[in-house]
DNA sequence: GGCGTTTACTAAACCGGTTTAGGTGGGGGT
DNA sequence: ACCCCCACCTAAACCGGTTTAGTAAACGCC
């Protein structure tokens, strides 16, 4: 038996086609009666709208296009994603609306997935991620005329808004924390310096130091990978003067920067305080357990998808208000050791 | 200025709708002259052919769907989505296919939501993940007429296909590692018994012991997260008689497991012997680095894919061949400690 | 040169909804 | 009794492709 049709419903109820789209969107021109004999007659039926013919008459996708552009290695080790994707579903879903996903191996072949998501009309509109310093793809996306909503911290509102937990703050109070208990000496191991949550998170710890008055410490770039964590902390700890703390960019390089400052012999927090950002869920439980900074992913991810509802639909946008990252601290992070 | 439609490319061509659908159609009975005028006219005019019409007229959602049913605790830890995600992504784009993902936060809706895919006529066919012992789905989606493949080990073929890469090897390859160290009281970590893959690991393990004339040893039910891998580890350490190596169901425990011995001061490997499975990005860097089972997850999800497409095609199956996956020794196993 | 067969193409139906223009019947006003 | 209006509903166009049935011209053939 194949899915029943609106026309179907239409014959059953006994009405025309336009009444029982007339009922189900809930607009006005319908007596009570007909619209509630429409309505229960098409859950007789197990009728449901198709979504594909709705599409081509409405002139939408009902669909938004998350594409992501990592190698899977750097991919499959980041907690970022899948409680950001849970968030942008909830909220999506809501609304009728279907995340469609495209994981494209290097940033190079991203333009060619947005085009094509545009041009076969896929998607009503995109989000983007891991926004580089001077992305080509906001202009593009003004281009093909399709809305987006850039995922991370406001950079350059021009073309397209902006909805991210600034992650400023977050990095600040880990290094305010690791001032607090005395230590002058504070590195960082920074992401990539190209990309854009990279860099404010570099920013937030050179100014949270020069706040304080203190000169800036020692700062290695990685890729976020665990491997760079680890080869930057041995570079850090080789110094002459080697940091007596550490404000890693992410969870993972700080875990694998543990796992070196523990096979030297160093001890944490003794000798080496250490601070992560993301909490993963393995921070909690890795030994010592890991401060890190925490933040509402998925709220993240809701609160983007409404605002790009809220574009796609043309509608003001409602004011957004995500919650600051907040500072655990854990094991990893205590006393300057004394000199 | 609007995309251009078919229309446009017709009448710019001066041709008919039909002569353009069959030229990008590959279809005979155009000559070779009108066919190239038309791709030559579509490809001045930027136009490319809207998938939502032609979902509607092909009657095909040109769609897949993946339903994830976790609580995004669970999800932000785990590897295995991004990974498989992107080898899924890459099979169908390749064949015109997107990727509709859809997450629910617990087991209970997931019906609902694969009901809904199926109504409105969103997706050809969906993955199934997360296989539970006596799972409801494969039924449901029987019902439904949706085409589904399973992801993971082959249970249950009545309803449809399996692919997945067998874990059981895997523990096995750990486990006997383990013995050939000359350990005799292993323990196991293992996941949710009433999923698929918990129980197939956990089969395993004790299908090894056995064969190699040993007594099961303990065995510790948890559900995969970090959390539970620490207690499992507490209370495996309890025992009156702990065993000298532990195998876990998946890295995240690992890792928990390992800091719990390392925070009682039991020396890995020295005193107790920790495998793990999965490979994460962690495991090479942590410390000591930890013994774990590698597979090729974005090949099964490549794998995956193209079996579905087949399916939805009603092509027969292609033979697909996974690599095993394979055992990295390295440091958080050695040789069981003198008594 | 007439006839059947290809070849190359067009017109129109169709997929399953939404939307707009129009039509019908009953009630109220005068 | 006539007209108008409103409430309620229908017919048909439309979204942008695919596909089928049909046709005109070219072709082969004796």
């Amino acid at each position: 038996m194949p899915r029943p049709t609106i026309t179907d419903v239409a014959r059953a109820a006994g009405v025309s086609k336009g009444a029982v789209s007339f009922a189900f969107n809930g607009r006005e021109g319908l007596s009570a009666s007909t619209r509630a004999r429409i309505l229960a007659t098409a859950r007789d039926l197990g009728w449901t709208p198709s979504s594909r013919a709705r599409a081509l008459s409405v002139s939408r996708a009902l669909a938004m296009g998350l594409v992501i552009a990592r190698p899977p290695e750097t991919l499959r080790a980041d907690p970022f994603f899948p409680s950001f994707i849970a968030g942008v579903e909830s909220e999506l879903s809501d609304h009728g609306y279907a995340l469609l996903l495209q994981v494209v191996p290097q940033h190079e072949g991203e333009q060619q997935s947005y085009r094509r998501l545009s041009d076969e009309g896929r998607v009503d509109g995109v989000f983007v991620t891991d926004l580089y310093v001077d992305d080509q793809r906001p202009a593009l996306l003004a281009e093909l005329g399709l809305p987006a909503v850039i995922v991370g911290p406001a950079l350059d509102e021009a073309y397209w808004p902006a909805v991210g937990v600034d992650d400023g703050p977050g990095i600040a109070a880990a290094v305010e924390h690791l001032l607090a208990h005395g230590h002058t000496r504070v590195a960082h191991v920074s992401g990539l310096p190209e990309m854009v949550h990279g860099r404010s998170r570099r920013i937030a710890w050179a100014a949270t130091l020069e706040a304080a008055g203190l000169p800036e410490g020692p700062c290695v770039e990685t890729d976020f990978s665990a491997e760079a964590g680890a080869a930057a902390t041995r570079e850090l700890l080789d110094l002459a003067d080697p940091p007596t703390a550490i404000v890693y960019a992410n969870d993972l390089m700080a875990i694998a920067g543990l796992a070196v400052a523990t096979s030297r012999g160093i001890d944490v927090p003794g000798r080496l305080s250490i601070t992560g950002y993301e909490d993963t869920e393995l921070a909690a439980h890795v030994q010592p357990s890991l401060t890190s900074v925490s933040s509402d992913v998925i709220g993240w991810g809701r609160a983007a998808a409404k605002r790009l509802l809220e574009l796609v639909d043309q509608r003001p946008p409602t004011d957004i208000r995500l919650p600051q990252p907040r500072l655990l601290v854990r094991g990893s992070s205590g006393p300057v050791p004394p000199s």
